[in-house]
DNA sequence: CGGATTTGACCGGCGC
DNA sequence: GCGCCGGTCAAATCCG
């Protein structure tokens, strides 16, 4: 659920500031979506906190983790106003230079003839944060964790740290760092020398 | 009509 | 102590 939206001192796009929209309120689990200033088409997801609510059963899609060198997901390297970073989301629709497209882990027709790997965000102009439509990080009250399962696809789980996290980022990410410490973690992943994500970033269609 | 989204206002932390 | 900035709240608005 978003609750908020703000102009950042130094960034070219705004911040938008989602919520766990699980009934009852309560639970403290956030995430700030932000459009990378160096690079439009990328989008930096930070998690903080873990959910209360009752959000750590395993979605239907859950363990399919599977490595595609364009998704990367990493820890989290900030601790904004004393609350603790869960994870930080690295992901990257961009095919490899010089690779092949892997499969999609998401059924998506025509979308994925061009390169994107979201779903969500294939319709998605790189301004997210104003598209009324659009939650890079959907909350479980937008989708549910069975969706998309449904239509046999594969999905990935993030073992949710923010309710949204493994049901909105269902066709986005590989893994984040669960609860505990920050932990940085950075993906190198080499693949003909192209397709190196590394952090805090989805690729997301230009417009 | 209900729920989701937008957006201006408010609050607290931090640096000077 | 003051101002700036990031984060959150809440009322207004939009959409299905």
């Amino acid at each position: 659920m978003k609750y908020g939206q703000k102009e950042i001192l130094g960034a070219r796009f705004p911040r938008s500031y989602f919520k766990c929209g699980r009934k009852p309120a309560g639970c403290p689990a956030r995430k700030h979506v932000q459009q990378s200033d160096a690079d439009p088409s990328k989008l930096e997801i930070t998690y903080l906190n873990g959910h209360t609510c009752d959000d750590d059963s395993p979605p239907p899609s859950s363990s399919h983790i599977v490595p595609d060198p364009r998704i990367i997901s990493s820890g989290t390297q900030r601790n904004t106003a004393g609350l603790v970073p869960v994870a930080t989301t690295v992901l990257s629709s961009q095919p490899c230079i010089g690779q092949p497209p892997s499969p999609p882990l998401h059924s998506v027709p025509d979308m994925m003839t061009t390169g994107v790997l979201l779903p969500t965000s294939a319709v998605v102009p790189a301004a997210l944060s104003s598209s009324t439509q659009y939650d890079p990080v959907p909350d479980d009250t937008a989708s549910t964790p069975s969706m998309g399962e449904e239509e046999g696809e594969l999905l990935l789980f993030i073992p949710s740290p923010a309710c949204s996290q493994s049901e909105l980022l269902h066709t986005e990410v590989a893994k984040v760092e669960p609860l505990g410490p920050p932990v940085w973690m950075e993906h190198d992943v080499a693949h003909d020398d192209a397709c190196v994500a590394i952090s805090d970033f989805m690729v997301v269609p230009e417009a």
